[in-house]
DNA sequence: CCGCATCCGCGTTGATACTG
DNA sequence: CAGTATCAACGCGGATGCGG
């Protein structure tokens, strides 16, 4: 009986059954930005052990979660997210919403990452408010650079500059956390100068509906 | 620097620090329900002893999610949501019912209790969908029964019968987990014999769009 | 170097006993 | 009823080692 449960019949119980460990839920988060290998999961996350991050792929992948996949340009494998995988990231967007704006109370700390941003773009995303919108948009914060791509009702987010951005945002990390948890509007963050916008109007006018400001 | 954070300037890693640890999202999720007692909390969640439900609780209260009250027809206190607390209880929906679908493809556990089920239909509860509806929704599962009374755009369940119901279903845990889900239609449930609806069949008809099926 | 297992020290948790 | 005190057992973080 190791492993333990809290053998509750609920939905929110068995959820944290399956996956309220430490690690794990970050874990989802980080293949929900795109399948990865080992160590570039492992470089995400810092505290996080190599014995550790092995168990919870293991335990992701026997529940159906995360599979295996060969890696497109090299060798060795990638992690991927299975459906229900996705579903679960998925499900974990309100959550992340709300540590947002808690987030949003607190200075930006000394070391974060661009990619720990990306998700909660993500959660904001309304996928029915995106059908026919094709657009790039950049965000900058301080010397890190975050693109999103936004075309046939996805979403996708990058640090690399795979298109020209029909929009560049420029802020700091508290003001896009306020904004991606709906704690403050784009026109707040403009009118109060912690934000400013440039590029085709419409396209801001795009993104202020596709991140349902 | 006792108390693990993950140190991640992310929304899911803050609401993770905050709320992460073991048992905490259940005692939000129980009092959700309503104000609770030390001891009523402590007998819904077998297996937390009385020192971690102790530090559970002094934690969310530091972190402004719930807060102590009088007690109404007793002495002593009870403790309650604030409404940050609410607002991560309204956040847990999306992973509930999650958790929920994947519930339904298990057998009745040995031991249950009908307010575990309860979460998960506020969870499924649509809001938007309650105007101007004022119905009580009897659940017969075994020998247990839910009440679930819809007001004013609000939902509230209890196990007491305070209310005359509209309508009474007649169904097994599964079932209830993979309508509430979504995972089952109501009416799938009904042509498999799974479920049973008798009383007012307007009733009924509203009892499907609020809870969305 | 990547993926993973093994071992160890320590913080967290679970269970019981005890007190206001 | 509402906790605190105590302690054993477990989970986690870090380091090391081993086979691709």
């Amino acid at each position: 009986m190791t492993r333990r449960s809290y053998g509750q019949y609920c939905g929110l119980a068995h959820a944290l059954d399956l996956v309220g460990e430490r690690w794990t839920l970050l874990v989802v988060r980080d293949l929900a930005l795109g399948p990865k290998r080992f160590s570039d999961v492992l470089a995400g996350l810092p505290g996080l052990g190599t014995s550790l991050l092995s168990d919870r792929l293991r335990q992701l992948e026997n529940n159906g979660l995360v599979e295996r996949a060969l890696a497109d340009r090299a060798v060795g494998v990638v992690y991927r997210l299975t459906e229900d995988g996705e579903q679960l990231a998925t499900a974990l967007g309100p959550l992340t919403v709300w540590g947002a704006a808690k987030l949003a109370d607190e200075p930006a700390p000394d070391e974060w990452r661009p990619e720990w941003l990306a998700f909660v773009l993500t959660s904001t995303f309304r996928h029915d408010q995106a059908a026919g919108i094709d657009d790039c948009y950049e965000f900058r914060l301080g010397d890190a650079n975050l693109f999103v791509i936004v075309a046939d009702g996805t979403i996708t987010v990058s640090e690399d500059k795979r298109r020209e951005p029909d929009l560049v945002a420029t802020l700091d990390l508290p003001t896009l956390a306020a904004i991606g948890s709906g704690n403050m509007s784009v026109h707040e963050a403009i009118n109060s100068g912690k934000a400013r916008f440039e590029g085709d109007p419409d396209a801001g006018a795009r993104a202020m509906q596709v991140f349902g400001s």
